[in-house]
DNA sequence: CAGAATCCTTAAAGATACTG
DNA sequence: CAGTATCTTTAAGGATTCTG
């Protein structure tokens, strides 16, 4: 390790970070825990819309297309009409699905005590 | 429970959404996870910028601020010169570390299935 | 029902320069 | 060293409309 350098540093490409980026985009928690709590990982898109509220069905889909792109979720189609679509975990959705449970657990837990936590003056996101 | 209303919905203000806007902006979990592990919770400003990789003055000292406002963070000056402050966390911040660190030691022991997860296209986030 | 295609708004993040 | 003050960029997120 080089002088300055720190034990502890998070370097741009380590693994809490690549997590970190997972829990960056504002829907992709929401959809993965969804997925794996409510429907043995396995939801169709009306569905997912109507378990997420406030999200928008553009958000859905993007980001459900990004989590498909990233080898999360898995993208069904049915040949019906009225068209039928439902997605899954991948084994590796599923595997991200645990920090994700960590993190709802955790909340769960300590929901009350989360009740000090001030909303920041700007209050939103991107 | 309504019909219709799904079982499991996630509320604009549950505790996770609430712990989930925590990780949504970029630097603050890794602020506070460097606070907590490497200083004992105690760290100046100039050691946690060389701790963070990348980021820059305006941000440290932005997200900072902001948790100062959320009470997650406390700041101290020292009345000297050249200038010396430094940031504590609070009894909040402290609680609100512990998932900032479920996910961490998450990440580290799969550091390597993590290596399976594409970077989304567009690659970045807010 | 599922989704594609646009257009738009804003805030998050970064770059740079200056100060005590 | 710690911290302002600007300015700029970019993309995340949303709203709306249209289609098979």
């Amino acid at each position: 390790m080089q002088p300055g350098t720190p034990e502890e540093a998070w370097r741009e490409d380590c693994a809490p970070r690549r997590v970190l980026e997972v829990f960056a985009t504002k829907w992709t928690s929401m959809i993965l825990h969804t997925l794996h709590a409510r429907h043995g990982g396995n939801a169709r898109t009306g569905v997912l819309q109507r378990s997420l509220p406030g999200i928008s069905k553009k958000m859905l889909i993007q980001t459900l297309r990004e989590l498909e792109a990233s080898g999360l979720v898995q993208r069904h189609v049915h040949d019906r009409v009225p068209p039928a679509v439902d997605y899954t975990l991948t084994p590796l959705g599923a595997l991200m699905v645990q920090p994700i449970e960590l993190v709802y657990d955790w909340a769960r837990a300590n929901a009350n005590a989360l009740d000090q936590l001030e909303p920041r003056p700007t209050s939103r996101r991107r």
